[in-house]
DNA sequence: ATATCCACTTGCAAAATGAAAGAGGATTTG
DNA sequence: CAAATCCTCTTTCATTTTGCAAGTGGATAT
């Protein structure tokens, strides 16, 4: 029933990610800025769940408070607002990527190719090495255009 | 701004998970039954966190339709339940191991020891198979007394 | 036989959500 | 330069979800 002297401590650390993660729109706003390229506050409103744009608006705030998301205007276009991953939310695509592996196999419907999760269990490094280029990449091509 | 040709099939993977952790008392419920070896309604009931009644019977019954939990009643007692997790809910296991690595690095007030996330990077088939060893050790104690 | 335990259900007030319209500044267009 | 448009939010209000408290009904303990 009690399992040992874990108990104490266990349920800590769950808490905290539930903070975040337990919520769906979190959740989607950071797949969308640690997997899918998107930094903009169209980006996300445009994104096929059809958030609505007082939750966008509060889920972001949100997020940059917990200082998962960066907030800085747009050096191509001085109207529009970016929102970059920091350090700390890049740090959760560990657990994004096992989640993913995860639906890949109960969710029969999925999108994703067998070849994904087998890709992520042999060699998780360089998935995860794969995926913070092409976050920087995105980041690059944004912040490049500064100057 | 679009990450090639990964676009077309990565948000579905993550809004299968999001189904599921994307609600706060899904993913506390599940971190119960995996990690802190709760299986009956008021173990559930009377957790820290708080849920109330309705809500737990609400999240129960979208755990058991999901096939995350098993509902049985308990051998030991016939007017009580017990929800076993399945392999669908053990298999979370490493994303939620994961998740706990990522909240011991910036929870500041963690209750986990930072051992815990160097054990798991190390290596994580140990400290899984612990983990399933412990929910086998608590689902055995329940279901041998039967006979 | 009565009280208690246990897994829920119900009713209701408060809070969160979703849809739609709008505000206000920057940018593009004519 | 003026008008239209883009873009990030804010506001309003109806609907849904949540949380709290009390209650139900069957099994179990006394």
């Amino acid at each position: 029933m009690k399992p040992a002297q874990i108990t104490q401590w266990y349920g800590c650390p769950t808490r905290y990610a539930a903070g975040i993660f337990g919520d769906k729109w979190c959740f989607l706003i950071l797949r969308d800025v640690l997997l899918l390229g998107r930094r903009t506050y169209s980006d996300f409103l445009n994104a096929p769940e059809g958030i609505s744009t007082n939750i966008l608006a509060n889920r972001l705030a949100k997020l940059e408070e917990a200082k998962m998301l960066d907030r800085q205007t747009d050096p191509r276009k001085a109207s529009r607002v970016c929102y970059f991953p920091t350090r700390k939310a890049r740090d959760v695509l560990p657990a994004l990527l096992s989640m993913m592996v995860w639906s890949t196999l109960y969710d029969e419907g999925t999108e994703a190719p067998a070849s994904f999760a087998e890709a992520y269990r042999s060699d998780p490094n360089k998935t995860l090495a794969w995926y913070e280029a092409e976050i920087d990449r995105v980041d690059a091509e944004i912040l490049g255009s500064a100057r």
